[in-house]
RNA sequence: GGGCUCGUAGUGAAGUUGGCCUAUCACGUCUCCCUGUCACGGAGAAGAUCGCCGGUUCGAAUCCGGUCGGGCCCGCCA
C-alpha cells in the first residue's frame, strides 16, 4: 500500500511502498541517495545494491517511480526517516531533460520572468514555486474562513455579459452567436443584487481587463474576492475588510511556517485589532509624501504609486501596521462611480476607503448609493441611461428594496505577492495573462 | 498609450569604448571515479549560426539602421 513521504516516520521498521516524482540524484559511488517527490513533500530513498541504482541510468527528474523499501530511522536523513534495501519499479521514465531547473531555486529576476512563465508547467514542481501557490490556497481558506465566521453566502455570477456598464475600465468583446459580448470586468452589479436575496455575499472567481496595462501589479485577467454586505455603515465596513486581512494572514502564519520560510518571510508588523489599522486621509498622505520627498501630488484625487509605498512604509515605522486604510476620497472625482454614494455630512467626500498592504493597493471599499432616486441622478449626470438593459436589474433591485449596503473587491494575486515579499503579481499566479501573454 | 531599458548553450551569468572571442564561467546533461549525500566531491566530454535582417569595416557578440520578443516606470486599476 502506497504511503506518503511525510509518513515515513511513522513506520519506522516496515516495508513500504511510495510513489511520485524523482526529484534527485545523488550518486556517490557506492550508495546513492535520491529524492522522490510526492503531493507531500520529499522522501529519501538510500539505494546500495547497483543493479537498483543501473535502472535510473539515463532517467530524467520527473521519473516516475514506485519505491517499495524498508522505513529505517536515521538522523541524517531529512524528516528523521529513510528507506533502505529499495526495490525501484520505474513507472514512466522520463529522457528528456527538464527545460528548468526543479530542483533549486528559480530566477525571479525581471528579465528572467519570460523564462519562468514559458515553463511553467515544468517550472511549477520547483518546491520553491510550489510553496506559491500553496500559500494562495491557504490565503482562500482565509478568505473563506472570514466569511463563513461572519455569515455570508458563497455566490457565483456570470462571466459572460452582453455588454459592458460599470464603466471604469475597458472590457474584452467576443462573438456571442452573431451578437457582441463582453467579459466581466467585476461582479458589481450582481452582488448588490444579491444582497436583496442573502444580506452578506462574497464570490471569488476571474475578473478581465482589457486596459493595455505593463505594470508589475496589473493582468488582463485574474481572482477577485467580492463581498458585498447589507446592512452596514462605512466604518464598520472598513471594520470588516480589516478583519478579512487579519484572519487571511493569521491563517497562513500559522498553517505555511515551511512556505513562508522558504521565501524568507518574517513576521508581519500589524495591529491586533481591525480597529487599529491606521485610516489616513488622501490629502495627509499627498502632504506627508510631499514634506518627505518633494514630489507634488498634493490636489490629485488619487495616489501615485509611489505614495502607496511610501504610505506603508511609513505606517509600518511610525504606525506599527503594513495595512492603511486610505479615506477621504472626493465625490466630485472620475474615480467616483455612479453607484457610489457620497458622505452624508460631507456630501464632497464619498464613502470609500482603499486598503493598502506593503505599498500596494488590494482592495477597493466603498458604501453603494442605497436609495433609488439617488442613484437614478447619479447615474443620468454621470451620462449613463437608466433604460440601458445592463443597468435595467440593477435598477429592478433598488425598486424592491435595498438596505444600505457596501463592499469590496480584493486582488487575490497581489495579497500573495505581498505576502511573500515578491515584485510581480505574475510571480503569484500560476499561468499569468497580461497585454503579452496568453499562453502556457 | 508615453518614457527608459534588455535580448549570449537547456538554465543563470561574463564579455559590449571593434581585433588577444577559434566566445568565458556556473548549474544541468553525458562518460569515468567516489559508501552518508542533502547546492555532495573529483576527472573528462558534448552543447551557442551571440533574437532576426541589413549596413559600416580589412575585421562585428561589440558600432549604425530596421525588425521581432521581453522587462521597468508612468497613466489606469485589484
Amino acid at each position: 500500500m502506497r504511503i506518503l513521504a511525510k509518513e515515513l516516520k511513522e513506520h519506522i521498521g516496515k516495508e513500504v511502498a511510495i510513489e511520485g516524482w524523482i526529484h534527485k540524484k545523488r550518486l556517490l559511488g557506492g550508495i546513492a541517495f535520491i529524492n522522490i517527490r510526492d503531493r507531500s513533500g520529499l522522501a529519501q530513498v538510500v539505494v546500495e545494491d547497483k543493479d537498483e541504482v543501473e535502472k535510473l541510468r539515463g532517467l530524467q527528474i520527473g521519473t516516475v517511480l514506485k519505491v517499495t523499501g524498508q522505513v529505517t530511522e536515521e538522523p541524517r536523513a531529512p524528516g528523521g526517516a529513510e528507506l533502505h534495501d529499495p526495490k525501484l519499479e520505474v513507472l514512466i521514465p522520463v529522457t528528456d531533460e527538464p527545460p528548468i531547473e526543479i530542483d533549486k531555486p528559480l530566477s525571479h529576476k525581471p528579465d528572467n520572468l519570460d523564462t519562468l512563465f514559458d515553463n511553467r508547467p515544468i517550472g511549477l514542481r520547483n518546491l520553491q514555486e510550489t510553496a506559491i501557490f500553496k500559500i494562495q490556497a491557504k490565503v482562500l481558506q482565509g478568505f473563506r474562513k472570514f466569511f463563513a465566521d461572519n455569515d455570508f453566502t458563497e455566490i457565483n455570477t456570470p462571466k459572460l455579459l452582453a455588454e459592458a456598464t460599470e464603466g471604469g475600465t475597458e472590457v474584452f468583446k467576443l462573438d456571442y452567436f452573431g451578437k457582441t459580448a463582453t467579459l466581466a470586468q467585476s461582479p458589481q452589479f450582481y452582488k448588490q443584487m444579491m444582497v436583496g436575496v442573502f444580506e452578506r455575499v462574497f464570490e471569488i472567481n476571474p475578473v478581465f481587463r482589457a486596459e493595455p496595462s505593463a505594470t508589475t501589479r496589473h493582468m488582463t485577467e485574474y481572482m477577485s474576492v467580492d463581498a458585498e454586505i447589507g446592512f452596514i455603515e462605512f466604518e464598520d465596513l472598513q471594520n470588516y475588510a480589516g478583519e478579512c486581512l487579519l484572519t487571511v494572514l493569521k491563517t497562513v502564519q500559522e498553517d505555511c511556517a515551511k512556505e513562508l520560510k522558504m521565501w524568507n518571510v518574517q513576521g508581519l508588523t500589524l495591529p491586533e485589532k481591525p480597529q487599529d489599522i491606521p485610516r489616513i486621509n488622501i490629502e495627509d498622505i499627498h502632504e506627508k509624501f510631499f514634506k518627505a520627498t518633494r514630489e507634488d501630488h498634493q490636489g490629485e484625487d488619487d495616489l501615485a504609486p509611489a505614495e502607496e509605498r511610501w504610505v506603508c512604509d511609513h505606517a509600518k515605522k511610525q504606525l506599527g501596521s503594513e495595512a492603511v486604510l486610505v479615506t477621504g476620497w472626493p465625490s466630485k472625482s472620475k474615480t467616483f462611480k455612479f453607484y457610489h454614494r457620497a458622505n452624508e455630512e460631507n456630501p464632497d467626500l464619498a464613502d470609500r476607503a482603499d486598503l493598502l498592504f506593503r505599498g500596494v493597493e488590494i482592495t477597493t471599499l466603498s458604501m453603494r448609493e442605497h436609495r433609488y432616486d439617488r442613484l437614478l441622478k447619479q447615474l443620468t449626470s454621470m451620462g449613463g441611461d437608466p433604460k440601458n438593459p445592463g443597468f435595467a436589474p440593477l435598477l429592478s433591485v433598488y425598486r424592491h428594496g435595498m438596505p444600505p449596503h457596501g463592499g469590496w473587491g480584493w486582488g487575490l494575486e497581489r495579497t500573495v505577492e505581498k505576502i511573500l515579499n515578491l515584485n510581480n503579481v505574475k510571480e503569484a499566479t500560476l499561468f499569468p495573462r497580461d497585454i503579452n501573454r496568453l499562453t502556457p
